[in-house]
DNA sequence: GGAAATGTGTACGAAATAGTTAGTTTAGTC
DNA sequence: GACTAAACTAACTATTTCGTACACATTTCC
């Protein structure tokens, strides 16, 4: 019994996890080769050479993650609840996909040549901005939200605090002697993100008194 | 003429820079040595091995990090300028020392072993969080910082939005299609981080209105 | 039925790579 | 000036690692 599109998730599946954990000169093609259900003839057959496999690893991480935040829905939500939602939400899902994360990390080790090279990527990306769009403008619309803010950086605010969450957390937490990963310090670090951001972009008479 | 002083922080510097491009499997002991005035051998002559190299790397990049920490001098101004202060350099810092944010990211690839390791990098940390403690207890005492504001979580939110301009730079400008290496752009950056932090910290009513 | 695609398994080659062996030179000390 | 320990050099080794060659089997599709 043949199955092409298996033995290429099966290969896909494997490489994505041993280049998460290794990097691409970390991981090893024999290593993958042994993991799978099937041969390393059959990685050279499918994807070409290591480099080849690595930009297909990262392309498939990038679908992953860009699929699942297509599930995040904030419709009929006023802005503030709409805005508390998708921080949550990003929190949760950079949380839920450490393998995402490495890859990126290791990508942007690269200076991000790989991702230069994959259209696809391009591709998944463009609307990745259009949700907190959407809201942002909202909120500023029913004067909630302060004007004057774009949303690509204030995308790139919500990412760096719930990116940072997962990638650092090994460094910071032997730091600092604490757990970074605990549920109950977790659950902190969220409220604080959360915080942070509906604080950056609220105007202040829809902040809360202290 | 010997002098191993001099070699020694030759070849660490070489190594420092090598392994912050390339990461500790991607790095090359022969090409460190080529870049080096002096050879292979007194690689190991001095550090043993790869491993015992990357890891002198690393500490040393964690020190010269920390000593110019300790440049930052806020004594004297009120605690939101404090803040504010705090804020800017340790933003202006992480963009000036990209090795070691590079260094980081590699490490925390390696889950921080090295670092767990390093006793070296252990003690030179212990007191990187008392001057943002300092600040943020007398801001609240001033009541003009909201209280119950855990330092240390302070201190992460400020590295992540700081941390994430230099380590995600590549990937995100090239999926957003800006520079965000430019110097307006960075400029905006630094500018929504002190926001994002000030207005976090801030009383409502020590906030200006919108 | 025949062609093309999919698959197995092993062995091999060539380059790259970490680490070593064996020895020499230099600087300071009695 | 002989001695010693540290500093240093050059050539070498053993292994790893990517990638390929070869020889062949099976399935799928037209």
């Amino acid at each position: 019994m043949q199955d092409p599109d298996g033995t290429r998730r099966d290969i896909l599946e494997v490489a994505s996890r041993e280049f998460a954990l290794n990097g691409l000169s970390g991981a090893r093609i024999d290593e993958i080769a042994a993991r799978t259900r099937s041969s390393k003839r059959m990685i050279y057959y499918y994807f070409g050479d290591k480099e080849g496999l690595y930009l297909r690893a990262l392309e498939n991480a990038y679908r992953l993650v860009r699929e699942g935040e297509a599930k995040l829905d904030t419709e009929g939500l006023p802005p503030m609840d709409a805005l508390r939602r998708l921080v949550e939400f990003t929190f949760d899902h950079h949380h839920q996909h450490e393998e995402f994360i490495r890859m990126v990390m290791i990508e942007n080790i690269h200076n991000g040549q790989y991702l230069d090279r994959s259209e696809a990527i391009r591709e998944l990306n463009v609307t990745a901005i259009d949700h907190i769009a959407e809201i942002y403008e909202r909120g500023v619309a029913d004067v909630v939200f302060r004007p004057g803010i774009d949303p690509v950086e204030l995308h790139w605010q919500v990412s760096a605090l719930c990116f940072f969450n997962v990638s650092n957390r090994a460094t910071f937490s032997k730091i600092f002697g604490r757990d970074f990963g605990a549920q109950e310090q977790l659950a902190r670090l969220r409220g604080n993100t959360v915080d942070m951001v509906l604080r950056f972009v609220a105007r202040a008479d829809s902040l809360p008194d202290d």
